[in-house]
DNA sequence: GTGAAAGCGCTAACAA
DNA sequence: TTGTTAGCGCTTTCAC
């Protein structure tokens, strides 16, 4: 079976603490006996036991990432982020997969301490264990990083988006061209939307132009049959009222925006503009490619592993508040209906 | 700090064993000493040191994964399918990027193997490494599981599509439309293209329509310029060719192809039909559906999970070949000019 | 420059 | 039914 580091010490005739010495090369060791060493270890094979170096160095090198979901793109790509700023570490990443269940959640956490990772981050943190003090108790054991979760617990990093200004960049963007009829669509379950819809409310009575009537809720926004309620809802919609732009609050919403003003015969964006919010890959992939705010995803992944590692060397938690960037490309333009 | 079973067994005054023994729950203990016991666990909010116990048994209840890069959605969607099937089994997930490179591939094995995971499913590796004999050597030591492989290594299990009959599905329902003129679209860099083209050139010349100039290859397949690279050099091609329907190897350079066909006002699919490779969620969201192969990615990774679970329990390996199935949408039609 | 030995947290064989 | 103890593979202190 595999080599320990008693077999490359009998191998090389020396003791075990020699052995470590020239694996970890942070001790003195003479040039001959490293290299008699070396060579029982690349005869062995022998890689070094990682469980038992942290057991006894009462440290860790690995760091858990719980998500809620896998299923959503926006999730592989903070993965990627995440990831990337380990490797360049050495952390390894533990990756739990929660399934939208505050139960499940709880015990990802509890495997990956017992596990006895050096932090975790936590991708849209399960509201109901946010609220009941779950993670209170946590946090007094582990290093925790929270990905865009909206209740604060001291102790305890935070990376996320700026989204009211986002959303307010968003509606600007309309605005100068013209446009005042705006249909804002939104989603359920997510205090998210709730950021959102309260920048869109505050931007349009500012300008005196709210009109109640231009909020739509299309339900679920993050499952595969997004795209194709928002669809349909809008379809509907676009009966009744009469707008220029619509204004989503994340990507797959706009999507169905665009495919709904395609069944109806609305150009776009000659008829109608459409803005989204995150900027998956998907929104550069459909035709026209659609104007959107960037989330960066990536960027999102790779400051909460730093977070991570900081709170991990120094005890010291902190909250990074990233501001998004419109992506203007094709479903945007000025209003040619109105005056 | 953390409690460990000492503690808990000061706590409750009894040995540690019988503290292993209530958290194990392997070997009688009286009702009365395991109440006192689980009082002193929850009291101190202790949980198991898995490293601990997994070196002392000489076990693990890790596997690893790794992935060329996570930017694909292909691979989150594998990992969705592995992760599923791990969770039941009370696994845990290692997860590794190599980047596409073969040292960075190298090295995450013997990180994992460090880590004692007990199995590893690699998703595509790497062809030099496969060439150069590194798993050969890696094979001896750990239970191993490939996806998407074409080469064979004794002793390492396999997950893959069966893409030849995959192909040759796709292309007989262009031709029970009617289409005789089939360009074939593909990517550069992979044996799961050379298999298709393969599987078109034996269809089409079997049906003694095969014309070589309908093979086209538009470069790197799986970046996030795949679909505006496939578009450019379709509209192109549309311009000298003449050509009734379109296969392509997977959904981006489909949904690039019909991006093409919309910009030179190609109706689909009265004017042009088209097939994708895959069934990633893109091929829903776009307007018209995208007709396509379901490669099923969940499949794919929790038969591979499978295999590995099976590999590590009883050491036999198996080759799996998943069939692919065809999903009409709306990108595929009759032949409105064919005879 | 090198070796002997303690100990990280845990399980299981053995003793009581 | 419960306690004592060896040992998993490793690092590091302390002798030499």
């Amino acid at each position: 079976m595999k080599a320990t580091i008693i077999d490359v010490a009998g191998e090389a005739g020396v003791s075990v603490a020699t052995v470590s010495r020239v694996v970890n090369g942070n001790y003195p060791v003479r040039e001959e006996t490293r290299k008699k060493v070396q060579l029982a270890i690349d005869r062995l094979q022998y890689l070094p036991n990682i469980q038992a170096r942290e057991l006894n160095m009462q440290c860790s090198t690995s760091i858990g990432v719980v998500v809620p979901s896998l299923y959503n793109m926006f999730f592989a790509e903070v993965i990627n982020g995440i990831e990337d700023r380990l490797q360049s570490e050495s952390y390894s990443l533990l990756l739990c997969c929660a399934k939208n269940d505050s139960a499940k959640e709880e015990k990802c956490i509890n495997e990956l301490m017992s596990r006895n990772v050096s932090g975790i981050i936590v991708i849209s943190p399960n509201t109901e264990n946010v609220e009941t003090k779950f993670y209170d108790r946590i946090v007094k054991q582990q290093a925790l990083v929270f990905i865009n979760s909206y209740v604060k617990i001291p102790n305890i990093s935070y990376v996320s988006n700026n989204e009211d200004m986002g959303m307010r960049m968003a509606i600007r963007h309309l605005l100068d061209y013209g446009h005042k009829k705006i249909l804002f669509v939104r989603g359920v379950n997510s205090d998210s939307y709730r950021i959102k819809e309260t920048a869109y409310r505050e931007v349009m009575r500012e300008k005196e132009i709210f009109n109640p009537a231009y909020i739509i809720n299309i339900g679920e926004g993050n499952s595969t049959h997004t795209v194709d309620n928002t669809m349909y809802k809008l379809m509907d919609m676009l009966l009744h009222i009469d707008v220029t732009a619509m204004v989503c609050c994340n990507d797959l919403m706009a999507v169905g925006a665009v495919n709904a003003c395609k069944k109806m015969g609305r150009s776009i964006p000659m008829d109608m503009s459409i803005i989204g919010y995150d900027n998956i890959s998907l929104s550069h992939f459909i035709e026209p490619k659609l104007t959107t705010m960037d989330q960066n995803m990536f960027a999102l992944g790779s400051n909460a592993a730093e977070l991570l590692i900081k709170k991990i060397k120094t005890g010291i938690s902190k909250r990074v508040v990233l501001d998004n960037v419109l992506v203007e490309r094709e479903t945007t333009g000025p209003c040619l209906l109105c005056k």
